[in-house]
DNA sequence: CTGCGACCGATGATATACGATTTCGGATAC
DNA sequence: GTATCCGAAATCGTATATCATCGGTCGCAG
């Protein structure tokens, strides 16, 4: 007895032909954008049968998008227990920062030979958006042009490795806060300026090393402001180099 | 011949009961043992029941696990095909073990204040013993060694984070490859000086920048070595700031 | 002889079924 | 009144069943 199920219908028990993806994948970025909305909040119990009845499918796939969530950190498993949204303290949020900005430092240097005139061009529009944006602030989108802006500048590293390590690490910091511009509002300006005085390094073909510690510069300084405004009495003892 | 398997009967379906363990993790280990022993080589197909089968169980944990094994990089996967043990050439080994030494060089400087006396003769003794094991070399034993000296370096780093890093990275190179020094017999000497020197560096707290420049060069070279050896006519365009 | 399309076997994806494990509340003993 | 034990409910882990999709083969037409 094939037990009618779903409302699908009897031919559509795989997803692909309808809609394009997998349950599996529905059911993962439906979970995560939950967190990523903070619907879900840290700490909240993700239950296998709930989510599933939820999204109108059975178990099976639910179970695999939070095992894929959890590899990428985002929740806690425990077995026979089940999945947990993540704890993100600070913390967390420091040190991704700080690894951020050693891997993006890195990835620009390894980036920064091949760029064209017009990969520059191009950088430099996005740093023009970002400045015009500063009248009516932002964060949220200011965040996602930043992004935009570094991502242009180190897409084309010499290292895939790196530019998957870099991604991986943006993606993460993306879960822990949705943006930190949101908390340090004067820190935009700087950055802009930042951006500019980077692209400068490039275009003159600095050494590889400047460019390197430009950049790292500049994202631990976006930490650094972080810190001051929110935890004036801590230290991360991240060398400047 | 046990194929009327479960004796345990219908019953049983889990497995901590009786082991300890989940069998989706067995069938992780299983797999991941395969692939490092060689017995799955890459592009070699994983078909879901025949591992299933070996197993002794239903395909449902092999497929949790396989996609574990997606999560780290070992497997590919495309959507109702199948996986398959990642390929890996050359290039890949070689931007691995450049992003090492991008993270290991960052995490070493990290740690280097924190590092206590008694760690740094802790350091100093592993590499006598990689001194000693000079004479009758074995590549395996030196790799492991090595792995040792610098996670003694490093495993204090002010930055969890960076530790995982360069933890996640160094297993990637141990999939892909046993021991870099089986290839480049020669660059072990130098290895061993360049770890006092590093050692050196720490004690005298000299500045970060320069113990991160060291230890990030102390690996670009065990590259370079390789890369001599082995592909005298390329070159990875690594900056050496 | 060659190219294209329909069929078929192999295998993946998902649903359902059910025992196992954990958790939690209530009853009982001290 | 508090600690402990027992049992039920919730939920997980895995087996089995069914359907979808992919890849290849075979046959037919040009």
């Amino acid at each position: 007895m094939t037990t009618l199920r779903q409302a699908q219908g009897p031919g559509a028990a795989q997803a692909s032909g309808s809609n394009g993806q997998s349950k599996s994948q529905r059911a993962y970025h439906w979970i995560k954008e939950r967190i990523a909305n903070q619907e879900f909040t840290p700490g909240y119990r993700l239950v296998l049968g709930t989510i599933a009845g939820e999204l109108d499918m059975s178990v099976v796939p639910v179970r695999e998008a939070i095992r894929q969530l959890e590899a990428e950190g985002l929740v806690m498993f425990e077995r026979n227990v089940g999945a947990r949204v993540s704890m993100v303290d600070d913390t967390q949020y420091r040190f991704s920062m700080q690894a951020l900005s050693i891997l993006e430092g890195a990835a620009t240097a390894l980036a920064a030979r091949r760029l064209t005139a017009d990969d520059i061009r191009r950088a430099r529009a996005i740093n023009e958006l970002m400045i015009e944006t500063l009248d009516h602030f932002d964060p949220r989108a200011f965040t996602r042009l930043n992004q935009e802006f570094h991502a242009a500048l180190f897409e084309k590293t010499a290292n895939p490795r790196m530019l998957d390590l870099v991604e991986n690490e943006w993606a993460r910091l993306g879960h822990l806060r949705d943006s930190t511009f949101a908390f340090i509002p004067g820190r935009a300006q700087e950055s802009v300026r930042e951006h500019e005085n980077i692209l400068q390094l490039i275009e003159s073909s600095a050494p590889l090393g400047e460019i390197e510690k430009a950049a790292r510069r500049h994202r631990s300084a976006t930490l650094d402001a972080y810190m001051i405004h929110e935890h004036p009495d801590e230290a991360l003892g991240l060398p400047a180099f």
